[in-house]
RNA sequence: GCCGGUGUGAUGGAAUUGGCAGACGUGACGGACUCAAAAUCCGUUGGUAGCGAUACCGUGCCGGUUCGAGUCCGGCCACCGGCACCA
């Protein structure tokens, strides 16, 4: 009979759609276990070949975890808002709706097509109303405790998308989706307090049950970019002061100057004072026509102009020094002043040598002749005062109590994370439920009005002042202050694609509640989710606005543990057959659809499990393919040889044992390539036999069974074994039955291998050493040579040392 | 510049964390089956020297620790990803 993969795994796609094999129960009596993989963005182009690299992995998990008797969830749902799709509607004149309907349907079908064994009882879609609803609820949640908030703030302005984008999304200067340059602007923005969680994000990953992958971890702290130092307050000629924020309070004895951002207030308060205040705006017009990129591009350069007329005062020297403006320093950031410390700071070195500033060694060890010395762990303070003498670490403490008793200045701890800017001006997004009245302000919409539902429109065109093409639609924009009953004007920006994944995980826990976003008792019950996967470019944004949402939410009550996701994980790239990112323009796509017609969608699974090590990106190889298809024809024909039998075979025992063990602990360490091998290995031991029995047969189809799920029901069903493979206990293992009786040890003179003896397992030292020494090679090895050390290591190898 | 990662046969990758480097797969070569090809099955396959048993070399480079290093330590080099004037 052949191995008709086709027709076996429609049959089998079929039954378990049918039989709802893979839904979670509601049975919260259970041990539940939570998988989850990010949810696609439902492009045009379909599935990606990197797409089921994490479905399956996570899919292998929740089919055994099945097998282990656990009630599992692993959901799945679509990522639906965002800018391709409504600009492909643009372009197309088809609503985005319907676009996205499309893409959905293409997107699930694929999916079906691997076996991949979602609930999809479950499914959700970022777009759908009864979803949004519920974005929209924490959204007003947020509002209401203060941590959404309107502002005016200068914002990176995408001159295609006309539309505001997150710090995130501009990439090199230019707009991550389109490449279009991508310029400051100052608009009224949405925003949310996302760094009155900075410290909690950093502390939590920490937490005893959180178990994220290291560079993980490590990416989600440098993100948040958290330092300590102080502030320390400077007074001026004018009378007046200008507080900045320094890491280095020890070199306070070396600020030979002082540099405010070109944004800074202070400017215009001094306006009068300063003499050359036509140079200082010409510099501000200049600063503020450059793009992001333009100032990082021109790092090496450092430009500024001095202020001529006010001069800042070194608190511990009491010198007067000169005070700059320079777009080196950024107004967002610590006070938007910086204490300038040539000696002991890059940036202020090159600017101190660019416009010829004195410059005082205060910490010895460098040579500030040729470069400033930053080193905070050998130098020594010099030139300092009371410092003189100490370590940089005691030198810090000790400025920052003088700051303190002085009333100078205190400790501070600052962050890189900003607020998160929340406002898209366009269609196809949730509409922020607010409305703003002008006696009232912005205040919320009714919750018993939500959804607000997303109007239809025809012109999804934004407009050149950059508003919403909602802005247009005066039946949406006119309405009455829920508060006053007076005139008020709805919100007209929507929110970015972010913000519907960042509860997604929530709502699968009772997807279709209409009363919340999920009971308390399914929240408590699923939650956290015990395995996430994703791609690694998500592990810095995606990760950290959903531990934030989430945070908030725990706050308010909602749901009850602090952190949503208790271990994490990343998966490498799939790249090109030329080892190069897959993309269109490479012409290096492979397309899903094409490998299960030709290989089956097991073969698929086993092979993107199989292509390398999971956490790292592997490139596409077509021929490679074909082992794991040999691997399970092979499978396939072990239906010619089978014989009876209740226990293992004496010869394939171990094989059997360890091959489980092997399989087992694999699946939970992530090292899927290594399990697919020793299954291999194992069906390698047992062909070479001539014949497999019925209780290894078992075994193998129920390990073999996540992997690859629909040949192993197919042959459990031909072979007469009762039930189901999906219904059957995960197999086990006996450690004692793990070992070889007989084993093959090295023999080692002087480190170098002269020869391998055939030993019983529980050999004695002295024994095997007596063995060796009799072996003629090593015999003529030590020859006349003083032994000097013995060394037997226990099942590998004996080294015997000679001189 | 900073942070993270990687470097092993022709090739994708293994190596129980300091103990026989190259598991498993691909490719290649030889053989069986076949009129033939495909498929399948069996064997060989790190390099150099030798008919050979065997010897020497071998995990990016240089050095160190150790009876023993792909693995640990110090110093480099190359590539990939992220961040980038964050004071």
């Amino acid at each position: 009979m052949n191995y008709n993969f086709t027709e076996i795994e429609k049959k089998w796609q079929g039954i378990w759609e049918k039989e709802n094999t893979f839904s979670a129960t509601n049975d919260y009596t259970k041990p539940k276990y939570y998988a989850l993989v990010e949810f696609p963005y439902p492009s045009g182009q379909g599935l990606h070949v990197g797409h089921p690299r994490s479905y399956t992995a996570l899919d292998i998990v929740a089919r055994k975890k099945r097998l282990e008797g656990y009630n599992v969830l692993y959901p799945m749902g679509w990522d639906a808002f965002g800018l391709p799709t409504e600009n492909f509607a643009m372009k197309n004149h088809i609503h985005p709706e319907i676009v996205t309907a499309n893409n959905v349907a293409r997107f699930k079908e694929q999916l079906k097509s691997l076996g991949l064994s979602f609930d999809w009882n479950r499914e959700i879609n970022t777009t759908d109303p009864s979803y949004y609803k519920w974005t929209q609820w924490i959204f007003i949640q947020l509002f209401k405790k203060g941590l959404a908030y309107k502002s005016e703030m200068p914002v990176n302005w995408c001159t295609s998308c006309k539309c505001v984008l997150a710090n995130e999304e501009v990439v090199n200067g230019v707009c991550e989706r389109c490449g279009s340059e991508v310029v400051r602007k100052v608009k009224s923005q949405w925003m949310l307090k996302i760094t009155e969680y900075a410290q909690r994000l950093i502390d939590d990953l920490d937490l005893p049950d959180i178990n994220y992958i290291d560079r993980v971890k490590t990416s989600q702290k440098n993100w948040i970019g958290r330092s300590t130092g102080a502030e320390v307050v400077f007074d001026t000629t004018k009378g007046d002061t200008l507080t900045v924020y320094t890491t280095r309070p020890d070199t306070l004895f070396g600020a030979t100057y002082m540099v405010i951002s070109p944004e800074h207030p202070l400017i215009k308060e001094w306006a009068d004072t300063i003499e050359n205040i036509k140079d200082i705006e010409e510099y501000q017009v200049q600063a503020s026509k450059k793009s992001d990129f333009e100032r990082t591009e021109l790092a090496k350069e450092k430009t500024g102009v001095e202020i001529k007329g006010v001069r800042g005062i070194n608190p511990v020297t009491e010198k007067e020094i000169p005070i700059f403006v320079s777009d080196y320093v950024l107004m967002g950031y610590g006070t938007g002043a910086i204490m300038a410390v040539p000696a002991h700071d890059t940036r202020d070195y090159d600017f101190a040598k660019a416009f010829n500033i004195p410059m005082v060694e205060v910490v010895a060890g460098g040579n500030i002749e040729e470069e400033a010395f930053t080193d905070c762990a050998t130098g020594v303070m010099v030139n300092s005062g009371f410092l003189t003498g100490l370590t940089v670490e005691e030198a810090k403490a000790k400025m920052i109590s003088w700051l303190e008793e002085n009333k100078k200045g205190h400790a501070k701890v600052n962050f890189k994370l900003r607020d998160w800017v929340f406002s898209r001006q366009r269609y196809w997004g949730e509409p922020i439920p607010i409305v703003k009245c002008e006696k009232c302000g912005y205040v919320a919409i009714p919750e018993s009005e939500l959804p607000l539902r997303l109007p239809d429109i025809e012109d999804f065109e934004p407009t050149d002042d950059g508003q919403s093409p909602l802005a247009r639609m005066e039946q949406f924009v006119n309405t009455t202050c829920p508060c006053c009953g007076g005139k008020a004007q709805r919100e007209t920006d929507t929110m970015p694609q972010w913000a519907g994944s960042s509860w997604y995980f929530l709502r699968y826990c009772d997807a279709h509640n209409e009363n919340e976003l999920a009971s308390k008792e399914a929240l408590n019950y699923w939650l956290p989710v015990d395995w996430y996967n994703g791609g690694m470019e998500h592990t810095t944004l995606h990760l950290l606005y959903s531990r934030f949402w989430h945070k908030f939410l725990y706050d308010i009550g909602v749901v009850s543990c602090p952190e949503p996701y208790a271990k994490r994980t990343s998966h490498g790239m799939i790249l090109g057959e030329n080892g190069e990112k897959m993309s269109k323009s490479r012409g290096n796509v492979v397309n899903p659809d094409d490998i299960v017609r030709e290989y089956g969608a097991d073969t698929m699974r086993l092979y993107e499990m199989f292509i390398g090590d999971f956490e790292k990106s592997a490139p596409w190889s077509t021929s490679s393919i074909k082992g794991c298809k040999r691997f399970l024809d092979r499978v396939w024909n072990l239906q010619d040889i089978l014989v009876d039998g209740e226990d293992y075979r004496p010869e394939v025992e171990t094989s059997m044992h360890k091959t489980i063990k092997k399989v087992s602990e694999d699946i939970e360490t992530l090292k899927f390539n290594t399990a697919i091998a020793s299954m291999m290995a194992l069906l390698n031991d047992i062909t070479n036999t001539g014949a497999i029995n019925k209780a290894e047969m078992k075994a193998l189809l129920i390990m073999l069974n996540p992997f690859a799920p629909h040949i192993t029901e197919e042959m459990y069903e031909i072979l007469g074994f009762e039930g189901k493979v999906s219904e059957q206990q995960w197999v086990t293992y006996d450690e004692n039955k793990c070992i070889d009786k007989s084993i093959e040890m090295a023999v080692q003179v002087n480190g170098k291998i002269k020869t391998k003896l055939q030993v019983a397992v529980d050999i004695s030292k002295e024994d095997v050493i007596a063995l060796a020494k009799a072996d003629s090679k090593v015999a003529n090895a030590i020859e006349g040579k003083t032994i000097v050390k013995e060394i037997v290591v226990h099942k590998k190898l004996v080294n015997i040392v000679v001189k």
